[in-house]
DNA sequence: GTCTATAGATGGATAGAC
DNA sequence: GTCTATCCATCTATAGAC
């Protein structure tokens, strides 16, 4: 089982995998094989060596562009200084454009989550990692300015979680659908709302 | 023209309607013309009678549940008493559940109108007058609240106005993808961050 | 207006050569 | 592993009888 293989399919998965996604955010999920086939130059053939079928094609690129923002939370509860609620958020929304490219393509993940098991696993899966990283972010906050004990502080936390990712998913919505959506106003407006 | 049969196509318009609405809930656009033939017990024929495509009948229904929140805000407008900003959107959120139905449908709509414009121009032309009925209540409430004169009151609700979509956004979002989702505790949080 | 039956087109997936 | 060619299921929309 020669190294160079093994390399190789994986490269050509992600290959694939980013040909879809620019599909994808382009016209949807209801882009074909032969939009994807054509994207990437590869053949049928070449497509379903490395993917069952289109259906796995699509979880595949869900979880790229979902699993991106919990990089993002991580990097901050390395730092020092624990960051306000509002602070976390704004380095969020901002990677986003920069990671995902297309936030129309998030709408698209979670609107087939409604109607289809295997995407919503994969929703489910990365918002219970996100809830888990704002925990700790909140929390840490809470406890450093707040003066809270670790139980209240995760309560605290806890609570907050719900409408930061509300105001998340809002910034999400309005930057796919608004095209004078104005981010830097937004995240100003959420700087003014949450603890800071 | 006889009256009747002009009644008659509007109530077989809703009902086809109505019956789609169910199956678009249930699998998403992707639902088929047969899905929606066997819901309502017609035949293809009777169908195409009434829309002229698929499409036709797609656009209807996104009218149809986009538009049933704007009257909500209308009627609270008529109130004496203006409404705080948390308030508003606590009303329009435990209406939503009543009117639409299934949340999951909005996101559905959302990520439709990324990729086609005809959904899109529903979707621009619904949150256009959507942000029309947030500004006045907002306004209204910031003049009687907070003494400021008209200018600076529609100053002041210009700004809110997307944050507080997007608060709106989330709670969809959420309680179309989550089934452990708290809606009375997520607008008990929106009361704490919004002005009241 | 509504039915049945079907045309016509699309698209996911595979077979078999290389 | 990759290509070309193609099968076959699915789905929208229509034709024509009633």
């Amino acid at each position: 089982m020669p190294k160079v293989t093994e390399q190789y399919r994986e490269a050509k998965r992600d290959e694939i995998a980013e040909a879809a996604l620019r599909c994808f955010a382009k016209k949807g999920f209801g882009a074909s094989m032969a939009d994807i086939i054509s994207d990437t130059g590869l053949s049928a053939g070449a497509i379903y060596g490395h993917f069952e079928s289109k259906h796995e094609v699509m979880l595949a690129v869900s979880r790229l562009i979902m699993a991106s923002r919990i990089h993002d939370l991580e990097a901050l509860y390395a730092l020092e200084r624990a960051a306000a609620p509002s602070e976390v958020l704004s380095r969020v929304l901002t990677g986003l454009a920069r990671d995902v490219g297309d936030p129309g393509l998030l709408l698209q993940v979670w609107g087939r989550s409604i109607v289809e098991t295997g995407m919503r696993s994969i929703v489910w899966e990365v918002f219970g990692e996100l809830r888990n990283a704002y925990r700790r972010l909140f929390a840490a906050w809470a406890a450093q300015n707040r003066g809270l004990d670790e139980t209240q502080a995760l309560e605290w936390a806890e609570d907050l979680i719900p409408v930061a990712i509300g105001l998340a998913q809002g910034y999400i919505a309005q930057s796919a659908l608004f095209p004078e959506f104005d981010g830097p106003a937004y995240l100003a407006s959420v700087h003014e709302l949450l603890p800071h």
